[in-house]
DNA sequence: CGGAACATTGACCCATGTCAAGTGTCGTGG
DNA sequence: CCACGACACTTGACATGGGTCAATGTTCCG
């Protein structure tokens, strides 16, 4: 396996919890959002938590000059602005058009009353998004800009085979900027790689944010770093 | 100020929660480590979290070449081991003569039954990691070496004033090695960062691992990212 | 059709990594 | 008390991956 090798996916996102929280969200209302509109911005008070329902949205920090980290992507079903205490601790931003539940944190503790597995639940969670922070930082702390790229293509595609979509051809719903912010690279890096993988014969690019996987065990030896794969 | 830009330094740690939780820890077993000696590893079952009473710790996760990633440091006062379901996803190893304090994680569900609250304070404690480990993320994702060594000696000046220690003249506990693989550099770059920053008047080392703050307001100019400081 | 936004590509450069000597500093044992 | 070895740290010379700047392509949408 190559878990070591993998990049972080959800570091703000959560395995659905069920009871009391699941019929919370089922009645909790519905908000829409376009591309690039905030769901939410650091210092916002934080009054809701918000699942994914359709659509894409970035989470990230700035730095003072301009610098943008994101921290991880949230996708459907995924769970954001979690472990925020009192008010958000960074941004999260539409990246495509994107409909979201609206989980009043008022109602949450409410629920957790109700339910005294609730409190747990969400540590659990909490700890899940832990987990995969850390291991991006890993990635962006030790990695190349190949094994970054080629980690976080086969992260999308695992994502994507959970979801019980295409693993092997998808969308990226974000740009190469977005890419570069989460990998900690830059537009032309990412770029370059791409094309690098492209020329390898392990992707294809048939459009611009759309990726086939043509080589998954290459891909993965690249992503671990291997110099030469046989 | 300049939160922004400070370097995480209790990915791991956690202010003391109270209550039931306080005193199962009282009356918790002692546990003597040896430096270089292993608290846990990774992958080992979780059968206790600890808490660092004197010494110092270090968390990180390993690479399968052995690139190294240090995720945080455990320093008098921290909890470690916290969000590690089943087992642990870390190593965390001695990096001095450390003593600590070894809570069941089996009594602990017990204090949980017994304080509801106890639940959300773990929750709470574990949203202080995340926020942590995402402002690290943020550091060897978009800093210079300079603004990392800068942020990070910083970093362990305020820890030291919060802990009523002189903020100005300190220990390193960790070695070169260690700075590095947190920051995300090798040895030579945080070696050479340090000469620089001493050059620069800014620190002084009477000892390799001494540190001497000597122009707090500058060191915080060159954490920041400002090229020119006046 | 035109323009905006995004992506690609090239040329160049620099910060940091790599490799290789040195230089302390400390602890141990003769 | 000194000699030695082990380790950690520093420093230098050099290589290089990825950043920067700039030009060009592509796609999409009004």
């Amino acid at each position: 396996m190559h878990t070591a090798s993998q990049v972080a996916l959800k570091p703000v996102a959560v395995a659905r919890p069920s009871g009391a929280f699941e019929q919370s969200l089922a009645q909790a209302s519905l908000r829409r959002v376009e591309a690039k509109e905030f769901v939410f911005a650091e210092g916002d008070p934080t009054t809701h938590l918000y699942r994914v329902e359709t659509g894409a949205v970035a989470l990230y920090k700035v730095l003072a000059d301009g610098r943008r980290q994101i921290v991880g992507f949230g996708y459907p079903g995924d769970l954001i602005g979690l472990g925020d205490q009192g008010e958000h601790l960074m941004n999260a931003q539409a990246i495509k058009p994107t409909r979201l539940r609206c989980l009043p944190v008022a109602s949450l503790r409410h629920s957790a009353a109700k339910d005294p597995t609730l409190g747990f639940k969400l540590y659990e969670a909490l700890a899940r998004e832990l987990a995969a922070t850390r291991d991006l930082m890993l990635t962006t702390g030790q990695r190349s800009a190949t094994e970054r790229v080629a980690g976080f293509l086969l992260a999308l595609s695992r994502r994507n085979e959970r979801s019980g979509r295409d693993p092997a051809e998808f969308e990226l719903p974000m740009t190469r900027a977005d890419i570069g912010d989460f990998l900690g690279l830059t537009i032309e890096t990412v770029s370059r790689t791409f094309t690098k993988l492209k020329s390898l014969g392990v992707i294809e690019l048939p459009l611009s944010n759309r990726v086939k996987l043509v080589d998954v065990g290459e891909l993965e030896g690249l992503a671990d770093g291997e110099k030469h794969v046989c």
